[in-house]
DNA sequence: AGCATATTTCGTCGTATAACGAATTGTAGG
DNA sequence: CCTACAATTCGTTATACGACGAAATATGCT
C-alpha cells in the first residue's frame, strides 16, 4: 500500500505529470526542466526528487549536470511501469502535453550548447545506473501503517 | 489532462483506495462504509463524492440508503477502468486491504438487518443506472488550463 | 403531522504540500 | 585559490485538503 500511495501521490500534481511526459524520448537536466516548466530551480528539483523517490524516474550525474530519464530497466517494479503506461495513455493526447512537446523541442535546441550532452541512449543508461534512489531510501512496500 | 488529474487525485488518499477495494464484490451503503473506515459520516460521504466525481464508483438510491458500487458498464472510460485495475493490482495483496476484507465481512454480517439489501447483482446494476454523476458535472477532459 | 434515520452540505480547524528566495554543496575552468 | 554555475537543502508563506460537528435535506414509519 505504501509504495502505491507514494507513486500515486507523485502523479497527483500536474507539473510532475508534465515532467514525466517531457522525459519520454530524451533525458533532460534540471535546468532544462526548469526552463520548460517555468518554475524556480528549487521547486523543479523538489518535483524531480519526489518522482525519483517514487522510482518513476532515474538520474545520472555528469559534471555539473544531473540528467533525468524515465524509469527503465528490469529493476523497475511492475506497479511503476504500469503507472507510467497508464499516465501516458491518459494524458498524451491532451493539449497541455502536446504544446509542451513543441516547447521542449525549442528548449533542447536552444540549450544544446549549454547543457551539452542530453542524449537518450538506453544502453548507456543501463551501464550508468548511478544516483538512482537507494533501496533504503525508497518506499519499501508493506511497511504498513494502519490508523 | 483534467480528467486524468481528477482520477489520480481521487486515488491519492489511502481511505479512498480502501473504499475502492472494499467495494469489489459487493455494494455498500454510506453507513457501512462509515463503519468500516471508522470516520464520521460526513467525511465518508465526501470521500465517496470525490470517487464518484472521478467516475471511479457509481451509486443508486434505494429508500433512505445510497448504495455505492465500483464503476461498471460500457460507459466507464478506459482511463478509469485502467485506473481501477492498476490500483487493484497495486494494493490487493497489502496487509491493510486484506485486514479490511475481513472487517468488511463482519460489518456486512452485523448490519445486514439494518442496511437491508446490499447485494451485488451486476445485471440489476445495469438496469439501475440512476444517480451516477451527470456528464455536465463530471470532469470533461480537455478543458485545458495552462499556467 | 411528527419523529427517527441516512445522507449531504456547510463552516471551521489543523496538517500537508507547492511555491519562492536564500543559503549550501559540488564541479569545472580560470 | 577563486569564481561561475548546476543542483539541492532549508526556512517561509499561501493554498489545498482531510477531518470534524452542526445544520439542512430526504425518506420511511407510527
Amino acid at each position: 500500500m505504501l509504495e502505491f500511495m507514494t507513486v500515486v501521490r507523485a502523479l497527483a500534481d500536474e507539473n510532475r505529470v508534465r515532467i514525466l511526459m517531457a522525459l519520454r524520448g530524451q533525458e533532460m537536466c534540471v535546468c532544462q526542466v526548469t526552463a520548460f516548466l517555468d518554475l524556480s530551480p528549487s521547486t523543479t528539483s523538489k518535483h524531480l526528487s519526489i518522482l525519483r523517490q517514487a522510482r518513476l524516474i532515474a538520474s545520472r550525474k555528469k559534471g555539473k549536470w544531473v540528467y533525468y530519464r524515465p524509469a527503465d530497466g528490469p529493476s523497475v517494479p511492475p506497479l511503476v511501469r504500469d503507472a507510467l503506461d497508464w499516465a501516458t495513455r491518459g494524458v498524451e493526447t491532451s493539449r497541455t502535453v502536446q504544446d509542451d512537446a513543441r516547447r521542449i523541442k525549442q528548449i533542447l535546441e536552444r540549450e544544446k550548447i549549454l547543457c551539452a550532452d542530453a542524449a537518450f541512449d538506453t544502453d548507456a543508461f543501463h551501464s550508468l545506473e548511478i544516483h538512482t534512489v537507494s533501496d533504503a531510501d525508497a518506499a519499501d512496500d508493506e511497511t504498513e501503517m494502519k490508523p
